[in-house]
RNA sequence: CGGGAUGUAGCGCAGCUUGGUAGCGCACUUCGUUCGGGACGAAGGGGCCGCAGGUUCGAAUCCUGUCAUCCCGACCA
């Protein structure tokens, strides 16, 4: 290819738009450009970025048996109310575009394809002989995104491999995830990327085990905690890990563990009462009351009580209320804070009464009183004026969850359900609690690991590249996918799911790859291989000397590019630097001497060589990387 | 959705406080000189000042509304 006729259009200037350095890079070189927000053109450099991931991708994924399709991205609500997610994902802080049709039947723009694939497994699945199976699909999902972010990392359309398994047992499953482990460890190394595999939270996807594929990088917006030896990483939503030991509370337990009052007034947070009354963040049982929505009107006071050292954390807050409630009230729409604010507008909006003055916010005890937070009226009457049909209502009990921190407290001190008070000396059996212990905790750096406690945890920032997930039959279930097993049974079929966003893999890569000058691609992903410049297009000698080398590169395989524009040097060297392509061939000066210069774009390195002698070692150099396996250059 | 910011030429920005009919750099076109790290000179082209309403003799500028984009939080490949 040409740059004459690459429509390749560079900027000078950072867009304002980006933030980050690979997302400003991608708008610089000529990669991208946004057409609304979260959407974006992929220009032909970056369409053979991708297509190269693609072939990559491809190439591992068919060596491992799996088999490519290509799956509807409209899809009928039933399907996704069979499988009881059309609600989730549609209603609320639902992330799946949806529409009607000219008949009024309601469709939804595939962010996943769980719902689609298991109907057809359903469908032509039939024997254990057919088993395992691994259908995948390169293809752009589409996600109504609460915030679209750095260009193709978080964008509403993107492009990702997905694939799903189907196997006769639990066993095999935990086989072709195994192999899918190891095929996406192979696809990042031969796309160039530095990735860090995590045990992960399974999120809205579902399912037991997974695991997320992290390229390190600064601009990553999860965090990954590690350990120092190596054999524990997991993401924050999902580590666990040993708390720092708590200070004892001197005096212990009092007044048989009711504990002895204490006025504490304008000490709302931890930090005021420790700094104020001389505790340790540690003695402190910290309480927060949450409001729990879920699909079926429910709505659920949720009282955590949580060591005063320690931060909550809402993904396993979310997958505890789901384990407990989800099952009978359908998923869990929101969790926040029980604030003056939130129950204005349950009034309001939804005709629950919850009085604000009764709820001493600042002083909360674990013991905190059902009074207010629970309906006793048995079915709630819609108030007038609320939105009608609503079916808003709120639990008859409170749900109280303990996180095993604040659990292990023989004596603490925590807030005495009136303002200006809290307790101390007070221990759960003195308040009459058997405490519902649930790991609630973030995680931090700094923390001692499970596995070894002589080990600690720190933290890195990762973009989730990659996600494997044993889904199990959760899907296979609702959708009624079974097949005959070799006894003649009826059996549901077990599932996996594996999924790698290739566009956002793109910009990961240009993430771990660049500098000042520009981007700085890994040759196996790099939209052309090699570029040939001559240094004056002026030059009949240097421009026919630079053609002869463009033509030698392309019938020896190379993806070769030739810049033919009548630029100064300067110009295209910038160009060159700035697009990322890992080998530059100049002529120049020498060409008289037959003489041609090779660059090598990630280190700067150059020499000066004869042309057929500087096509050999580009030659080697690149098809040496090309699989980006191994150690080369 | 809550909090913050910004919309002026393809890109990056000034002008707005104090209303008087739009400017700078880059990019683009033509000519000349230059030619190994984003050249120089000359001459050009390009703007419903996000949109709608209002105030005013007069609005990029003041007021109201609205839309869009970006950043911080909840979502995820």
């Amino acid at each position: 290819m040409r740059v004459s006729r690459l429509l390749l259009v560079t900027l000078r200037d950072d867009p304002a738009e980006a933030e980050i350095a690979s997302h400003k890079l991608l708008i610089r070189a000529g990669y991208i450009r946004r057409v609304a927000s979260g959407i974006y053109a992929y220009l032909p450099l970056l369409w053979r970025v991708l297509q190269k991931i693609s072939a990559i991708v491809r190439e591992e994924m068919d060596g491992s048996g799996a088999l490519e399709t290509l799956l509807p991205q409209l899809q009928p609500a039933e399907l996704w109310q069979r499988s009881g997610r059309w609600a989730g994902y549609t209603a609320g802080e639902g992330i799946m575009f949806h529409l009607c049709d000219r008949q009024g039947r309601e469709l939804g723009l595939g962010p996943t394809h769980e719902e689609v694939i298991t109907s057809l497994a359903a469908d032509l699945l039939r024997s254990y002989r057919q088993l395992p199976v691994n259908l995948y699909q390169i293809q752009t999902k589409f996600r109504d995104e609460i915030r679209p972010r750095f260009g193709l990392m978080r964008g509403r359309e993107f492009i990702m491999k997905d694939a799903y398994s189907f196997h006769g047992s639990e066993e095999c499953l935990r086989q072709t995830y195994a192999a899918m482990d190891g095929v996406y460890r192979r696809i990042f190394q031969r796309c160039g990327l530095r990735v860090v595999a995590v045990e992960a939270d399974s999120g809205a996807i579902g399912g037991s085990a997974s695991q997320e594929f992290m390229v390190t990088a600064e601009a990553g917006e999860d965090l990954i905690l590690t350990s120092s030896d190596g054999l524990y990483a997991a993401n924050q939503e999902r580590a666990v890990s040993l708390a720092p030991p708590a200070v004892p509370l001197p005096g212990g337990m009092r007044l048989s563990g009711a504990g002895e009052p204490l006025a504490t007034p304008d000490a709302t947070t931890i930090e005021q009462l420790a700094a104020g009354h001389g505790f340790d963040p540690t003695q402190v049982v910290k309480v927060l009351l949450l409001l729990a929505r879920f699909e079926d009107g429910l709505r659920q006071a949720v009282v955590i009580s949580l060591r005063g050292d320690q931060q909550l954390n809402e993904v396993k807050l979310v997958n505890a209320l789901t384990a407990r409630l989800g099952a009978a009230h359908g998923t869990l729409l929101s969790i926040e804070p029980l604030s003056t604010d939130l129950a204005r507008e349950l009034r309001q909006k939804e005709g629950i009464e919850i009085d604000p003055a009764a709820l001493p916010l600042g002083y909360l005890g674990p013991d905190l009183e059902e009074g207010a937070l629970v309906d006793r009226r048995g079915l709630a009457e819609p108030a007038q004026g609320m939105a009608r049909g609503s079916g808003a209502r709120l639990a008859t009990t409170v749900l109280r969850l303990t996180d095993a921190t604040a659990a292990a407290l023989t004596a603490f001190v925590c807030g005495a359900n009136r303002p200006g008070h809290h307790r101390v000396g007070v221990s759960w059996e003195g308040l009459g609690l058997t405490p519902d212990v649930v790991d609630l905790r973030a995680c931090q750096a700094g923390d001692r690991c499970l596995h070894d406690p002589s080990q600690t945890l720190s933290a890195v920032r990762g973009i989730e590249v990659g996600h494997i997930f044993q889904l199990g039959r959760k899907y296979a279930e609702a959708l009624e996918a079974r097949y005959t097993s070799e006894s003649g049974q009826e059996e549901t079929l077990w599932m996996g799911c594996y999924g790698i966003g290739v566009s956002r893999l793109a910009q990961a890569a240009i993430e771990q790859n660049h500098d000042n000058a520009g981007l700085n691609w890994p040759v196996a992903i790099a939209p052309f291989e090699a570029i040939v410049v001559s240094a004056s297009a002026q030059d009949p000698q240097q421009v026919s000397l630079a053609e002869s080398a463009y033509d030698r590169l392309r019938q020896a395989g190379i993806d070769a590019l030739l810049d033919d524009r009548d630029e100064r040097a300067g110009v295209k060297f910038k160009d060159a630097d700035l697009i990322g392509i890992p080998w530059r061939l100049v002529v120049g000066r020498g060409a008289a001497r037959g003489e041609v210069e090779v660059v090598f774009r990630a280190d700067g390195h150059r020499r000066d060589l004869p042309l057929d002698q500087a096509l050999e070692v580009l030659i080697s150099a690149i098809t040496a990387s090309r699989s980006g396996l191994g150690d080369s250059a």
